[in-house]
DNA sequence: TCTGGTTTATGATATAGGTCATAAATAAAC
DNA sequence: GTTTATTTATGACCTATATCATAAACCAGA
């Protein structure tokens, strides 16, 4: 698995994102407070179920270390990444606020450890910390905010639009580092298909194309943009 | 235009659907809050666009009556539809708290009167009103949760189970009107498509093979499921 | 009741992306 | 260093959906 943890100088990269991201406002909820209410470290393994799609949500998860995904399967098997979350990142709460039950799985790409509180504290925790509710409101925006964009990506069928429209968002989102040439956009191919709803043969086919365009450098089976 | 002006005893579908959503805590801002916070008032004509994919945010919206869609076009001038807003739903707010551009446009489906507030004056609501925030929270989870289930299911590339999922999906968010012969999907065959990223006759031929498969019925031209 | 516009419908054809098979290059495990 | 698994790659072929053309049914307004 590549994706965060192959990076070398990843402590430093990612101590970069997080300041970027708390400039934008979109830090998780400091540790502190989450023990307060009960909060409670558990790790799990690389590829370890963390919760099942159309389950109850029972807790609050934030990552202090590792990285996780979540994703879908349709009836084939094939699967959907919904998204990356890596430490800091909090991810599964709407259905906490809905009452309702989970629209994906979420699996640990690598070893991670997530600091869990039970939904009956977490809501607790919410309602005795108005300042918490900004950060979440900043939160579930940044998130809706990928997902529009890209749903309107999807639906247009082109293959070319879809990628780099992932790649982009992918840049600033997942705050890959600017290398000589250019953001190194550090995804598997199989990785960018899942997250663009594409085949692996599409998108190995696909970024070729873009780079004979000129829209993206391949060098070194690293795709850069 | 369908969608739910037609609706005959509109106000009163509409008046269990607040109050279904009330119970479920999505609800709007209370009109007295956004006066306080020097809230106007302004009518828009069917089609005439409230905001332009690309554009910095500026002011809160909220719906007083009519209905707004968000949409993108892609560079062959077809339609996405985000999603429909209606009667005391707000639209737009993310890049309010994100300080990004709006990622698609918004548009009137039908005349509608909107109450708006400007983005200063919003920030100052949500930072003097915490109780807002838990609503505005609510709201979001509720269309991600939305655009979630949808992005897993446009990526399959399977039109049936597109369709499906928009009917099934739409008859909770959207409160459609159990009948007869079951929940009546007040969509015409191009907005399902544009729901979708499907085309009209795609969807004309799906929704035909779901009705032989028994998954819905067409009765004079409804559809109903 | 006529008229123009929208919505639904159907057939013929094209094509982008999927599927399947196979393999080299690379990375990970032992 | 050797083995095994993963990732990248390429070709041949297929299929679902798009595209284009055409028209009937329906609805709204004059």
């Amino acid at each position: 698995m590549r994706f965060f943890e192959s990076e070398p100088n990843f402590k430093k990269t990612y101590l970069s994102f997080r300041n970027q991201k708390c400039e934008n406002n979109n830090c998780m909820i400091k540790i502190e407070i989450l023990e307060k209410y009960g909060a409670f470290r558990r790790l799990y393994k690389k590829s370890e179920i963390i919760f099942e799609k159309d389950k109850l949500a029972t807790h609050y998860y934030q990552i202090i270390s590792g990285s996780v995904k979540m994703n879908n399967f349709n009836d084939e098997g094939r699967e959907f990444i919904q998204g990356f979350f890596t430490v800091n990142q909090c991810f599964g709460e709407p259905p906490l606020f809905l009452e309702r039950t989970y629209p994906a799985n979420a699996e640990a790409v690598e070893e991670a450890e997530l600091i869990c509180v039970s939904k009956a504290n977490f809501l607790q925790l919410m309602a005795e910390n108005p300042e918490v509710s900004i950060i979440m409101i900043e939160n579930l925006a940044q998130r809706l905010h990928y997902k529009s964009v890209m749903a309107a990506e999807i639906s247009t069928q082109d293959s070319e639009h879809r990628l780099l429209q992932l790649f982009d968002y992918s840049i600033t989102y997942f705050n890959f580092k600017k290398e000589n040439n250019g953001f190194h956009i550090d995804l598997t191919r199989q990785q960018m298909g899942d997250l663009t709803g594409l085949r692996v043969e599409t998108v190995i086919r696909t970024i070729k194309t873009l780079e004979k365009k000129g829209e993206l450098k391949i060098i070194n089976r690293k795709v850069y943009r």
